[in-house]
Parts: structure tokens; C-alpha cells; sequence
RNA sequence: GGGCGGUUAGCUCAGUGGUAGAGCACCGGCUUUACACGCCGGCUGUCGCAGGUUCGAAUCCUGCACCGCCCA
């Protein structure tokens, strides 16, 4: 109550109030003032941790950013007024691939590892006709430096669109802290065995030249053929016909598997047959994976096609026979050779002869054609659309490459995981479902390598034995203290730099971590992990991870690993995701489809407070639809906006004489808005944002049209002036309690209402209660929420027949007879004739108001 | 093929068993002493389809259709 009836803070108000130039007053005061920083001396129960999503700084900007994060700063800021010390750092996700092709694309280069570092290197100003050459290190300090200008742009926007973040607690995923944590973190995995390298076979993108993880994948339809391919047998039947789409892979055939159960083929169980063009003889064998429904129902097992082959070729014990090297072409064979044992290799050479070197794509219509001419083609290839591996920013189908890769173990934690996703709240709770479905069909431990330059490194040396030969299975480690380290300039200890490669000496391990092996531990990053552990012991496991439901699988699920794997705990205890934001079509907006819009121009026309609405209007989850050339919502929210200064400046322009709030109107206004403080506490505490704005601005818009019309004339002091003090005094509750429910959406005009008669921020007063609300009155009134009803009903069905009788609104009523239903407002009769302009109001057993206008006075 | 969400006014969407709602758009009116960046009013519906439960269904159940997303 001291709140609202503070005498002495003088009440200054603008003569013609406006929203523009808000957002940059406001953010200059906010950062003076400090008034998002997080206090660090809050014990953890006093804490709202926020895990932000650090944005792809090399990506674009663009409204869907402004969307998700408004809706965690409407978290945020609401933990904030309950009372809590919110930890809001923003992060900068700069680290991999996107971020290596801008700089490339932006710069005109190339990076070649295998260069030195040039240290007099200049970047080229615009891109030439050749790509440049540099070295590693080169490339990575352009990689900083462009980075470091994206953030500049993305911190701009955040800041105007009002996030409360604390800016003093910015992390990059590159960064040296991001660095340290994503190596110690893993060399922690690595001595606990759960992080592990093994050569086996991977996906593997041809053109990046890289691994790529099951969580980086995608299925895209493609068109394709199945050709139905003979094996040869020495005993009856003399033939098996398998179909496949990858003909060029039958050098690499391992077996032909059909199901266990498939009558037509266990007597072949057991047997061999002969590839054709190469006279390889290869087992048939049983396995429950073959569908005998697809094609001839038995297939060939080739080293790799898909991850099909790599589980039959694990679970029956097959040898490998791999013919697809790392840049996607079919690499040379000496057949005849161990491995490559033929009954006719000197056919087998000729035929394959024509293939080697072949991009994979190109093989296959040349093995085509020598099947046919060796009547080994059945009819003519089938055209057929299928689901092809992609990964997801690459342009060539997936190959299965074998190589040595480092993997954190996952699948036998598939158990735990699933408990973990059952623990989490998760907002709205359906999505739980694509967690559950992502872990459950996991088909691999997390291939964690990948064989670019712009990420963190492994932070692993080997030795390098007399004979040359690299010892990969005694990797030398540093010690947690040295980190972080970079394998390729730095030597381990007890070695020198010049032993780098030598006989005797070392060599680094030439990999970086998939940029999720670091953005699955930015709750780590943030909160501190290793370095101060205070920080962290107060602000972990966090409160809230918001993010797009698009990344379940990736971000959510790893880092919900990483802590599992670390902490034994989840890294935070709710997740809320929000949707998309999609064109009238309902189509995703995205970069290349050519319908994204710039936000910061939005921005800037309907106010950052404007934006915010239409971001909070949506539902947690929903996707939300945005027109460019009709953008509604955000019109509505300036309208809002516009609406509480103009309001408030109502309420305060004659704030005297204040006192007790007798008056009925007053008091059934302060109960309901009670109600209405409940209820928005209830649902914020259950995140469901866009539901409290809705009824906090409906609330707001009667209190505007029917509450404040109908206590105008005695505010002004048409009656009494403790009739009028009621009305002042109702009002001021009111209006502090309105501006700090809606404080977490529109933080700038209500900063801006707040400044003009209260002391402090409002983003730092305390979130309402309903108790406090009703407090003057002594508790609740229901009787007077009645009388307010039926005064608002009457007021309405009075200025409803003036319209219609098209009389202005202030038309002077000589009588009017109301229906008896509306005869509970008579305690606030003398507000409603005011505000209705009737000077005899009576009530009679009428079904319909009879209004009797009083004469128009003389023009 | 599996999972999830959606389908309500021309548009964007609220609405979890009790007389179909809001805003926008559209139409009409109002120089109202906080606001014309405003105010008052009006028009607008097979609540996707078909069954079922119920005194009563937009709401609960079953099936189907369509749209979208995730996974295979």
C-alpha cells in the first residue's frame, strides 16, 4: 500500500505523451543503473536461471529471433518482480560451420591447414575470382573478427527489443571460457571411458569432407531406380535376383540377407554366390531387418550403403570391403588381392577399371551397362522417389565413410535419458513426445569429430613411434590446468614444438568438436563451471531452457546428455519451446525461401513494446503467422501501448484528493482486478505468458472504456470531495497494479508510466499481489463486483441505443426506465447517470430500456 | 509408415460439458474536458466431416479428411 500512497513523490507528467524515442532512453538508463544485473550474492533458491540460446551470429536476423526471445524475457522478467535474482546471460553461437562458409564466401578464401601462419596476411576487401589460400590460424582470426561485428548487429537488437539480459555475462561458443569447459568437459568423458575414438564406419558429407552425427541428418526425397541385379550360384536355383539402387556398390558386397523367416530363401541360408562382374563369392545369410516385402525380399549387404549395411555387417560378424573414399569417388582396387579375393580377377579388374575414380553418381550408369552386357541386369532399372540421407546443410547424399572418429557414449544411457525427459517440465507438455521419440530412436553412440577448422579442438596429442607410425591408442593428454590448448601450435608436455611429426616425437589430433559437443554444455559455460565455482553452485542446475522445438534433438537432447554424464542431474529443471514463425502460406519462414523480414524495422515502426505483444500473443509452442504487408498484431500492441500512457495520464493529471475507497464502482473494480492478479501469477508461474496478457489487456480496455467513464464526473469532483478521493485513491492502486502485470511485456511504456510518479524501476518492484490489491478495501467485496457489472452492463445498453438512434455519446437523457434486472447498480446510480448523461433514472418490469432524450439545445 | 499439433467470423486467434467470443477488416455514428495513434455502435458462423456418450458437446470418446511439424 505504501507503494501507491506515497505523498511525497511529486507526480510529473508530459503534456502530450508519445512511445517514440522510448527504447533508447530507457536501455541507457537501464545500464547506468544496472538494473538487470544479476546479484550474485542470492543463494540458489533465490535464483531464476535462464539458459539462453546463444543465436548463430553468422546467421541472419530476423523476426523469428524476436519472437522466442520475448518470450523468455516475459520469464524473465516476471521471476525478476517475484522477487528472484535472474541469471540471464546471452551467448554468441560462432563456433562451426555456418560461421566457415560466411567467412569464406565473405573474404574470398579458402583454408589450407597445411599452410603457416602468416602473420603480415591481409584479408582481401572484396572476394577475388580464385579463392585464397591461408592457414588455420589465419582463417580463425577472420573468423573472430567477422563474428565479433555479427554480435555488435544481434547485441543492437536484443537491446532494443528490451531483453533484460545482463550484458556483463556474455560468453561466444569460440570463446576462450567456451573453449575450456567444451576440453575439460571432454577429457573428463575420456578418462571415465565414455568417450572414446574407434575407426568404424560413419556418415560422412563428401564435399565438407567431414563426419556428421545422426542428429545432424535428414531425409530427403530423391528420385532413383531399382535395378534388379543376378547372382550367380553353383547349385539350383542358379540364380538370386536382389534389388537395389545402388549398383555401383557391388564391388563392395559383403552378403546377400533376406529375413529369417522367408521360406523362400532359408534354404539358401548358409550358401554362397557370386557377385557379378566381379566373381566374388559371398555368404547368404538371416537376419530379422530384411524386409521381405521390399523388392525380391533379399538384399545385398555392401560396405556401406546405408545404416542398414553397418548393422547387419556389425551383428553378422561381415568382413569390409569399402570402395567409397572420403571425396565421395570410388577408390582404386587391386582385385585379386587380400580382401578383394575373385574367382575371375582379371574380369574384375577390367570391369572395375571403368569405375575407379567415378564420383559415385557417375559409377553407377557406367555399372549399368556393363551388368547389361553381362546379362546380369534384370528388365531395365524401375524409377522410384525414396527417403536419401542428407546432411542437413549439405548437397550430395551421405556416403558411409570408415574412419577414425571420437564418440561420446549414448546409447547405453538410452534408459536414463528417457527418465531425464520425464523429470523435465516441459512447456507446453506435448512436446515431451519429440524428445521421447528422438531418444528411442537412436541408432548410435554421438560421432563427436569432425574434420573442420573453426571449432574447439580435441585436446589430444599421440605419439609418434620410431618407426613413424602414429600411436592412436595412447593419447597424450594435458592437464585440465592448461586448457585451453590447441594441438596444432601447442606440443604436450615433456616435448618440444620442434618434435611436432618427427620419429620420436608427436603429432595433434587434426579434428574439432562438433559445434554441439560445446553448445550442449552452455549452462557449464555460463554459470562458470569450472572456473568459479561459487557462481555455479548458486545458479545451477538452471530454471529455464527456452528454445525452438526444431532442435529437440540436437540441442535440447545433448545438453540434457552432457549433465546427465557430468552432474548425474538435469541441467535445468523446465524447458519451454516456442514455434515458428511462418508466411500467410503457413510456410516457415527461412533465408532462402526469400520471406524473411528485417525485425530492427519493425522495430522502429511500431515500437519495441508493439513487437513484444505480437511475440507474447501467441501461445507457448504455437506457431505463430506473420504478414509483412498486414501486420496486426504489432499494431495492436502500439495501440496498447499508446492506450496506458494516455490512461495513466488520465489517473494521474488529478491525483488529489486522496483518501478511504468507499464508493462501490471503486471497490468492485479493485476485487475483480484482484481476481485478475491471481490468475496471472497462477499461469506465469506455469509459463503460459500469452494467456495473461490476453486477460490483462481485457481487463485493462474495460477499465479504460466503462471503469474510468463512469468515475470521470466524480473524479473531477462533480459530488463529494471524499466521493472524488475514492475514485483517485481506486485508481492509483490500480494503475501501479496494471503496470506491473503488464511490466514483462511492454517493460518500456510501463518504465516510462512508472518514472512519472513512482521512485526505482518498475522491472524491479514487486509483482503484484491480490492481496495487496484489495487491502484498501479490507479484502474483497463481491457485492460490489455486482454493482459494477450491472453499471457497466447499464452504461453499455444506454450508449448501444444512442448509437443506433446515431445521437452523440454525450446526449442528454430527460428519462430513462431500465429493465429491473439492472437495479442492483443502484449504490452506484449517481456514477451511472453521470457517465450516461441521464437526469431520471428509474427501473420498471420493462423488457427493454426506454430512453427519453432531453430536447437538442438551441444551435 | 510412426508420433505430435492444428482445423471456430473474410483474416489472426481465444474459448476443457450449460444461450458461440475478441481484435483486425468492413459499414454507420461521435470535434467526448486522458487518448482522432481516439471513442460509441453494427454486420459477420453447418465451431473440418461422420458416428457415439450425455438432459445438454466447439469442448469428452471413436473413426475419417485436410494442413503443418518431428521421426523413420
Amino acid at each position: 500500500m505504501s507503494d501507491v500512497t506515497d505523498p511525497h513523490h511529486p507526480i510529473v507528467l508530459p503534456e502530450k505523451p508519445a512511445l517514440e524515442g522510448l527504447e533508447a532512453k530507457w536501455n541507457v538508463r537501464w545500464e547506468a543503473d544496472g538494473t538487470y544485473r544479476f546479484d550474485r550474492s542470492r543463494t540458489r533458491a533465490e535464483v531464476y536461471a535462464v539458459d539462453t540460446p546463444p543465436p548463430t551470429v553468422s546467421g541472419s536476423l530476423h523476426i523469428g529471433h524476436v519472437f522466442s526471445y520475448s518470450h523468455t524475457d516475459v520469464i524473465a522478467r516476471f521471476q525478476r518482480m517475484r522477487g528472484k535474482a535472474v541469471f540471464y546471460p546471452m551467448g554468441w553461437d560462432d563456433n562451426g560451420l555456418p560461421t566457415e562458409r560466411r567467412v569464406q564466401n565473405y573474404y574470398g578464401i579458402r583454408c589450407d591447414p597445411s599452410l603457416p601462419y602468416d602473420s603480415s596476411f591481409r584479408a582481401p576487401e572484396k572476394p577475388g575470382k580464385q579463392p585464397v589460400s591461408v592457414s588455420r590460424p589465419n582463417f580463425i582470426e577472420l573468423c573472430n573478427r567477422l563474428t565479433a561485428e555479427d554480435e555488435k548487429a544481434f547485441e543492437h537488437l536484443w537491446r532494443y527489443l528490451g531483453l533484460s539480459v545482463d550484458w556483463a555475462m556474455t560468453y561466444a561458443t569460440i570463446g576462450r571460457a567456451a573453449q575450456r569447459v567444451s576440453q575439460a568437459a571432454f577429457l573428463r568423458l575420456l578418462a571415465r571411458g565414455i568417450a572414446y575414438q574407434v575407426e568404424a564406419p560413419t556418415l560422412w558429407d563428401v564435399d565438407f569432407r567431414t563426419a556428421v552425427a545422426q542428429a545432424e541428418l535428414e531425409d530427403r526425397e530423391q528420385p532413383g531406380a531399382y535395378h534388379r541385379i543376378r547372382f550367380r550360384r553353383a547349385a539350383a536355383p542358379a540364380f538370386v535376383e536382389i534389388d537395389t539402387t545402388r549398383p555401383e556398390l557391388i564391388p563392395a558386397c559383403v552378403a546377400l540377407v533376406a529375413h529369417p523367416d522367408d521360406e523362400r530363401y532359408t534354404p539358401l541360408f548358409g550358401t554362397e554366390v557370386m557377385t557379378p562382374l566381379f566373381a566374388v563369392p559371398v555368404p547368404v545369410r538371416a537376419h530379422p531387418l530384411a524386409d521381405p516385402g521390399k523388392g525380391t525380399g533379399i538384399a545385398m549387404i555392401c560396405t556401406f550403403g546405408d545404416l542398414t549395411d553397418v548393422t547387419w555387417w556389425r551383428e553378422l560378424g561381415l568382413p569390409v570391403r569399402a570402395v567409397i573414399q572420403p571425396n565421395g569417388t570410388l577408390r582404386p582396387v587391386a582385385w585379386g588381392g587380400p580382401g578383394w579375393e575373385s574367382r575371375d580377377a582379371g574380369r574384375a579388374q577390367a570391369a572395375y577399371d571403368q569405375l575407379a575414380g567415378l564420383p559415385a553418381i557417375k559409377a553407377r550408369p557406367r555399372i549399368v551397362e556393363l551388368l547389361r552386357e553381362a546379362g546380369d541386369l534384370i528388365g531395365e532399372p524401375r524409377p522410384i522417389m525414396h527417403p536419401v540421407k542428407f546432411y542437413e546443410k549439405g548437397e550430395r547424399p551421405l556416403e558411409i565413410v570408415t574412419s577414425r572418429q571420437w564418440f561420446i557414449k549414448t546409447m547405453e544411457y538410452r534408459e536414463e535419458l528417457m527418465a531425464r525427459g520425464r523429470e523435465l517440465q516441459w512447456h507446453p507438455e506435448y512436446m515431451r513426445h519429440r524428445y521421447e521419440n528422438w531418444v528411442n530412436g537412436l541408432a548410435g553412440d554421438w560421432c563427436v569429430s569432425r574434420q573442420r577448422f573453426f571449432g574447439v579442438p580435441f585436446p589430444v596429442w599421440y605419439p609418434v613411434a620410431a618407426d613413424g607410425a602414429v600411436e592412436h591408442a595412447r593419447p597424450i593428454v594435458p592437464p585440465e590446468s592448461r586448457l585451453p590448448v590447441d594441438p596444432s601450435t601447442d606440443a604436450p608436455d615433456g616435448y618440444r614444438g620442434e618434435q611436432r611429426g618427427q620419429p620420436g616425437g608427436f603429432v595433434g589430433d587434426p579434428d574439432v568438436m562438433d559445434t554441439w559437443a560445446t553448445s550442449s554444455l552452455t549452462p557449464q559455460i555460463a554459470a562458470g563451471w569450472l572456473d568459479d565455482p561459487d557462481l555455479f553452485g548458486r545458479v545451477f542446475p538452471m530454471d529455464l531452457r527456452p528454445q525452438a522445438h526444431d532442435i529437440i534433438r540436437t540441442w535440447l537432447f545433448s545438453t540434457v546428455l552432457r549433465s546427465h554424464l557430468e552432474h548425474r542431474s538435469l541441467p535445468w529443471s523446465h524447458a519451454a519451446l516456442s514455434g515458428f514463425i511462418v508466411d500467410p502460406d503457413r510456410k516457415k519462414m527461412s533465408k532462402s525461401k526469400g520471406n524473411v523480414v528485417t525485425p530492427l524495422a519493425l522495430l522502429e515502426q511500431f515500437g519495441s513494446d508493439g513487437v513484444r505483444y505480437w511475440a507474447a500473443s501467441a501461445r507457448p509452442g504455437g506457431d505463430a503467422a506473420f504478414d509483412p504487408n498486414d501486420p496486426g498484431q504489432m499494431k495492436i500492441g502500439r495501440r496498447l501501448a499508446i492506450k496506458i500512457l494516455n490512461a495513466a495520464r488520465f489517473a494521474l493529471l488529478q491525483a488529489e484528493p486522496r483518501g478511504a475507497i468507499t464508493e462501490p464502482l471503486d471497490r468492485g473494480m479493485l476485487t475483480s482486478l484482484s481476481a485478475l492478479v491471481e490468475e496471472a501469477t497462477a499461469q506465469l508461474e506455469a509459463y503460459d505468458y500469452a494467456r495473461v496478457l490476453e486477460r490483462t489487456e481485457r481487463f485493462f480496455w474495460s477499465f479504460c472504456d466503462d471503469y474510468l467513464e463512469l468515475v470521470k464526473a466524480r473524479r473531477y469532483g462533480d459530488f463529494t470531495p471524499d466521493a472524488a478521493a475514492s475514485a483517485n485513491s481506486a485508481m492509483l492502486v490500480a494503475l501501479s497494479t496494471l503496470l506491473r502485470l503488464f511490466a514483462p511485456y511492454l517493460p518500456f511504456v510501463t518504465e516510462e508510466v512508472w518514472s512519472w510518479w513512482r521512485p526505482g524501476s518498475v522491472h524491479q518492484a514487486r509483482w503484484p499481489t491480490a492481496a495487496e490489491v484489495v487491502a484498501p478495501i479490507g479484502g474483497p467485496d463481491a457485492a460490489s463486483v455486482t454493482v459494477c457489472l450491472q453499471s457497466q452492463a447499464a452504461l453499455s445498453e444506454v450508449r448501444r441505443i444512442k448509437a443506433l438512434a446515431k445521437r452523440p455519446v454525450k446526449a442528454v437523457i430527460e428519462t430513462a426506465v431500465l429493465p429491473r434486472a439492472f437495479e442492483a447498480l443502484t449504490p452506484a446510480r449517481r456514477d451511472v447517470q453521470a457517465a450516461a448523461h441521464i437526469r431520471e433514472l428509474t427501473f420498471a418490469d420493462v423488457a427493454e430500456a426506454d430512453l427519453k432524450f432531453a430536447e437538442e439545445p438551441a444551435a
